[in-house]
DNA sequence: CCTTAGCACTCACAGGGCTTGAGTGCTAAA
DNA sequence: TTTAGCACTCAAGCCCTGTGAGTGCTAAGG
């Protein structure tokens, strides 16, 4: 397994797996040699193969058929292979034009829709990763007399509402008191230093309404929770398009996984790390249904802030070059879209 | 076609569709006779299966196969054979159990879950049927210097938050004598009756802020039409657990469409006509892509007033009575985990 | 030592022919 | 009107075969 791969290996390799990508046919070694000009008979091709194969680049699904990549040659192809494909100056004008400035929560679901139109496999939408956001107003605005409805605003535009109920009534003007007692203490504030402490001593003065204090503590909170876990997912339906997964079965479970918006989070967050686009091949997925699918995911940004992911899941068999440069022009457009909060 | 099944054809009917639902497989006239005690020969039966055909109730996949009910044959058992069934107690309770008090949204996106779950379907939840609610406030919430968030209490609790841009910058203390002008003379108006004109004279001696009327009014009715059109979906992928969706190319046309909102919203809307529970076999299902479904809903009601429409989308062969009372049921479920609003 | 031609071998897959069996329609008798 | 009987149909399963793509191995050639 060690990646001592010289030359014509990687070349052999690489051809077997953009072949694969395209036909989704096992490829064999007279294929190589032939329809590439490689200089060398099927012969040797045919030997470096069942080198590959040794080395756990590719597999054959059975004996007398050509061979397939693993998700380790994937994983060397999309580390070391990748050539940057520029995505053509028509699809780029047509892809921006379907973003035109509308609601966020609009722009961002389009940008879903488009990703998955042009990729053909399901896309992925996650706002804000984390809680660095911080808070611009709180409102609270009366339902009825026990009732209120909470709506934060923070400075990247994203807002929830969330219903709170109190024991005791309260009277619109008192709630609008509180309200910008509330405001006027937290704003500024990252959401994430929200602890139920720091909303206590931010409306110390009015201890009067001291018996929502917790109510609106856990509304933050929760609304903290909300804001990483919300996600637009669209084209999940496409994946039935894609030839490996012709039989439901192998279909089903994926289809079911990503309904769950718990798990489309977790698949969304792996790493978190630094990268701006990130890939995770098959099984590099922890979720056991996702271990025949890829997930390209790049981070948008909103005033070069991170201001969510953008991503598509598919199967391991994809056109690297191609979708990681459409995934990274849309996470682009996405954030020009959105333009400032 | 005419409805003129005397009592024997009606038993034969519905044998074989109660038969035909629980096996997916074609039902020939020797399993009529003899599973169920009809004292009558096949021979007799066969007699009757061919009426039915030639009426229209059955057809046969290919000769020297049994016989399927048709959607016709759907119909008329739905309106006449059906006998409600009762969920289980024990049913009852754990469904109950699914739907504890929680946030307004959640409840209902787990009410879509469980149903889901207990019918093996794609379930569907869409709050709020017209536009007969009335407006109890209107908030406008300043972001930045020419942009609001405006947001709409209504009397349903169903509330909507949208970006306003304006093209000239307003300071956060006109905007919010704005917002209370407006909201004083929209207050107890049904959302349906604002129009442009309504909304005109609503703020007619703030004329100072005319200029941003027209996106208010804007917004109000997109809100409208947001409101009627935000779903919930859940179980989806349970579909391809159908037999008759076993082929992709079969499942695939259902699965996008119910991936578009205004496609469920389309589904769920017909008739909209008084029945408390509503069922649409097949091509009455308008769209095309739905014409090998049936869609069961129900209305379900929160202080009396209807509050949204639960409900399936599963293939014309299925448990209609059985699914109807479970649908019901989550109807009647949900509205009390609601509570009042 | 690497490359390559040659060759035997494997095995999925497609097609043809066969059998099976469920189910039908028709007819003639009860 | 019902029913037994019978010939007929046709999908589905099975076996067989041929085909062809692809392999691994070996031995000769650079």
């Amino acid at each position: 397994m060690a990646d001592d791969l010289d030359a014509r290996k990687r070349g052999i390799l690489k051809i077997i797996i953009d072949d694969y990508v395209l036909t989704a046919e096992p490829v064999g070694s007279e294929a190589v040699s032939t329809r590439h000009r490689l200089g060398v008979s099927s012969a040797t091709v045919r030997n470096e193969m069942a080198a590959l194969e040794e080395m756990g680049y590719l597999q054959q699904p059975h004996t007398s058929a050509g061979r397939v990549p693993t998700e380790h040659a994937y994983r060397v192809y999309v580390d070391s292979m990748l050539e940057q494909e520029q995505v053509p100056a028509a699809e780029r004008t047509q892809i921006r034009r379907t973003l035109v400035a509308a609601e966020h929560e609009r722009t961002i679901q389009q940008a879903a829709r488009t990703l998955a139109s042009v990729t053909n496999f399901a896309a992925v939408v996650a706002p804000v990763i984390g809680s660095e956001q911080s808070i611009r107003h709180l409102h609270l605005i009366p339902l009825s007399p026990n009732r209120a409805l909470v709506v934060v605003v923070t400075d990247e535009g994203v807002f929830e509402g969330k219903t709170a109920e109190f024991k005791e009534p309260i009277s619109p003007e008192d709630l609008d008191r509180l309200s910008q007692a509330i405001s006027r203490r937290i704003t500024g504030k990252p959401v994430r230093d929200l602890t139920e402490g720091k909303l206590d001593s931010a409306i110390g003065d009015a201890a009067l309404y001291q018996r929502v204090v917790t109510e609106v503590e856990r509304l933050v909170r929760d609304h903290r929770f909300d804001v990483s876990t919300r996600v637009y997912t669209d084209g999940r339906a496409n994946i039935l398009k894609q030839p490996e997964f012709q039989d439901v079965r192998r279909a089903q479970p994926v289809l079911s996984a990503l309904e769950q918006e718990e798990v489309v989070v977790e698949i969304l967050r792996p790493g978190a790390g630094g990268d701006r686009v990130r890939i995770a091949i098959g099984r590099e997925n922890l979720r056991e249904e996702m271990r025949e699918c890829s997930v390209i995911t790049a981070t948008y940004f909103q005033e070069d802030r991170p201001a969510g992911v953008i991503g598509i899941v598919g199967p391991t068999r994809m056109r690297y070059g191609k979708i990681v440069s459409l995934v990274s022009f849309l996470a682009e457009s996405l954030g020009e879209a959105l333009g400032p909060s």
